[in-house]
This record gives structure tokens, sequence and C-alpha cells, in this order.
DNA sequence: ACTTAAATACAACAATGTTGCGTTTAAATT
DNA sequence: AATTTAAACGCAACATTGTTGTATTTAAGT
């Protein structure tokens, strides 16, 4: 798979910058809030950080979710979404002791008999607790 | 309802701040942004709002909520929950055009089943699209 | 009325995220 | 290969949300 290819696809220019952050995405399917990318590439402009990520994200690389700390995260999104819309609405799971956030993929987000009146356009289902490796320990 | 005797139920002392803003809380439940609070109480000191509320949250007077911007909201606790957890974990709902956010306090959240490995321990549902006068409108 | 732990007000700080703008560069064109 | 240019970057400045420390004030029990 070309990540430059994939990320060109898109309209978006393949620039170093872009290329290793979505190598991180892409290798492991979970949300990465900016400040985790910020330490993995630490010469990294902040600023160009979060263009990076809104790129992506308005382009349907990835998609954006807020953690159970008010975060914003950011994942891989497995078969490139259409840019009207995000079509992997999944759950995802948010760990409490190492904060990290794990896209559930093949667990998709169930729909809601809201009341009369509401509309509903989308949920965000969040669930949290001990991942695998913290429940071991 | 005597709100004075609600707060000092839960061993916190009936302020001023204190018992305005639960009245706010209590009479319409939504869930409420500090900034929100923030408008309507101009004179209030914000850190004093920030404790106020937090404060409500750890003695289960409220619950805490993060919003679909990342924000963290409040809530009136139709019943009281224990101190150790809260015990009303319902659908919420938040709207794309106002930015309100509703206690769908009758729609209990579902509860899900997680990969092996992970242990569940709540759920935040947030259901996003037109509430209604934003939909009327 | 007195006492005191709890709450408040104010300042300082931290984390997350946005905007504006001059400079650089990916990639299309010649 | 050189040229062109819209897109992207780097840097500074700013906004919003939230926390911490501390001196002063106050709710509520005695
Ligand atoms: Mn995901
Ligand atoms: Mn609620
Ligand atoms: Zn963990
Ligand atoms: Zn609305």
């Amino acid at each position: 798979m070309d990540l430059s290819q994939h990320i060109r696809e898109r309209g978006l220019k393949a620039t170093p910058s872009r290329i290793s952050v979505m190598k991180v995405l892409e290798s492991d399917h979970r949300a990465y809030a900016h400040a985790d990318l910020e330490t993995i590439f630490s010469t990294m402009d902040r600023v160009t950080l979060y263009r990076v990520l809104n790129d992506f994200e308005e382009t349907g690389l990835v998609h954006k979710v807020i953690d159970m700390d008010g975060v914003t995260r950011f994942a891989y999104c497995k078969h490139s979404c259409p840019d009207t819309h995000h079509a992997d609405e999944h759950v995802h799971f948010n760990c409490q002791v190492c904060r990290k956030m794990f896209c559930l993929e093949n667990m998709p987000a169930p729909s809601f008999n809201i009341p009369k009146g509401f509309k509903a356009m989308g949920q965000n289902v969040l669930v949290f607790g001990l991942c695998k490796s913290c429940s071991a320990a």
C-alpha cells in the first residue's frame, strides 16, 4: 500500500509531515491525540500537525472522535469515507488507566429511537473501562 | 423542594453561588457548560463556578458529560446519585445548530458486548443532530 | 456571639486549539 | 530540466477551557 498515493487520491499533497503521520495512523487503528503525535514527531510544528489532522479528517482519510477527557483524537479510516460524511460509525473504547482509545471496528454503533421533534444525524458511542494490558496488570 | 437543604444533604455548604447555580440546573434538565452559566451569572468568579460544578458532580448532585465539542457539561441528577458512582446513565442529545445538550432521561444507555480482555466500566452515548426548535426553523 | 473548616476571590499557569501571514515546496506545466 | 503556482509550512499571537495556590471571607455548628 502506497501512503503517498493514498494521500494524493484525496486531493492533498503528499508532504513528509503527512506521510509520516499517516504511517502511524495506518499501522495501528487507535485514535491518537495531537499530543501523542507531537511526542512521536518532536520536531514537527504543532500548528502543522493540527492542520495535517484536520485535512485528513475533512477528506475522509481519518475520523475524529472526542475522548473521555474532551480531547479530540483521530483514527485511520479502514475504508476511506466519502468526503460528504464519515461512514464508519463504530464504538470506541477508552481506557481509564492508560487513556488509550481503541476503534472497535467490527462493533457498529446502534441507532436510537430519539423523541419526536429531534432529528438524529449521527452518534458517538464511547465505552470506558480497562484495556487488555491495563486489566491484566 | 428546598434547594439549600438538597445541597446540605450532600455535605456541602449552601452558599449563594451554589444555590443560584443549582436553581438553574434543577429547573431545566439540560447539560450546561461552564460558559453558559458564566453568561447567566456574569458577576460570579469563574474559578468559583468551576469549583461549584465539580463539587456538585463529586457529591452526586449533578452528572458530567462531554459534548460534541469536547466541552464538559453538567446536568441535574433527577434522583441524586450515590457518591460512589453515577447511576443515571442515559442517552444525551446534542444539537448541531444551537449546541444545546439535552438529557434523554427515559432513554437508558445500552450496554455493549466489548471484546474479550477489555473491562467496561461505563459508557457515554451521545446522539447529535437537530433539536426541536432548530429542526422546526 | 464565637469558632473554624469550608468556600470564595484573585492571580498565575497549563493544555488544547485557532488565525494570520510571510516563506517554502509539491507537483503540474512548459 | 527549468518554470510556475496553489498548497503547505513555520512562526507568532491569540482564544478558550480548565487547574492550582493562597490569602480572605463566610456558613453553620457550638
Ligand atoms: Mn474509530
Ligand atoms: Mn444527563
Ligand atoms: Zn489501558
Ligand atoms: Zn438546537
